[in-house]
DNA sequence: CTCTTATTAAGACTAAGTCTGAATAAGGAT
DNA sequence: ATCCTTATTCAGACTTAGTCTTAATAAGAG
């Protein structure tokens, strides 16, 4: 899990990659985001702040982000997938109301160790995992 | 849950909806269904079963489906929604490698429990999740 | 059988994500 | 420092899952 800019070069370098303006621009915007964020939402508060990126940089380099566990895959909507910096908050998933769009953030070591014992009992290695819970919050049943 | 073309009847006017000959060409088709598929998937297997119903009915109508408890859905690639049978097999969550693509089928009876105490804990009623656990199987590890 | 209105098909449209090609710049070699 | 190779970037074209529009159709009530 790469923490800090310093972490990051070995890191890039690590993979016979390159140190690039864009991709210092890039984790910065990252650490600044609080909460969720998509690719366009990244792009346009990236520009904001004077550290433009185009789109398509952005896609190209969120596989390594990703790989580095700098961002976390936060949950996917129908339209868009959503991300967030590993670093605000620990790892966590989420409770998604489907009639107001409200999230709430969960951790549950539990379902964690159960994930961890599937994976291991099947061979796999496990990167990640994506769960979301989805429903209706108290107000939106009525 | 709604089990067979008499019990879609009555889910689909107790709802105030028709019941058309497009709705039964798809309940139809969907059963016959083996395993995950995705919208484009359901349409050309009905167009080959002299079933044709347009892309956008198939769209207008997964809804409706899901909410009878005949669809599920099942899990979310980069690109695509897939859906499954409800009565295919129970329901179950997804281990999918991201070399190979393979998808190995779980069910934790345990994770199913702690998420309806969480949801609970939030004043959620929980409809449905997506627990996706993604890394990679013994192969793609080499 | 007629009338109302939900539903449908076809195709235009939107937008997330990918690809292309030319220009730029990082980093090693000299 | 300067040159050279090649990864990386940008701009914009492209692809395609999913949505919207409009006119035509047909389900169901009376």
């Amino acid at each position: 899990m790469v923490k800090n800019k310093k972490e990051f070069e070995g890191f890039i370098r690590g993979k016979g990659c390159r140190l690039t303006g864009e991709r210092l621009k890039l984790i910065e915007g990252i650490k600044r985001q609080r909460g969720h964020f998509n690719v366009d939402i990244l792009v346009s508060c990236l520009k904001k702040q004077g550290l433009k990126v185009s789109r398509d940089t952005v896609y190209r380099n969120l596989p390594i982000l990703l790989e580095a566990g700098m961002v976390a895959q936060s949950f996917r909507t129908s339209r868009d997938t959503y991300y967030e910096c590993a670093r605000s908050k620990g790892h966590h998933d989420h409770l998604i109301c489907r009639g107001c769009e409200k999230i709430v953030e969960f951790k549950d070591p539990a379902i964690e160790r159960s994930q961890q014992r599937i994976a291991k009992k099947n061979a796999f290695k496990l990167e990640h995992h994506c769960q979301q819970l989805i429903g209706l919050c108290e107000k939106c049943r009525k």
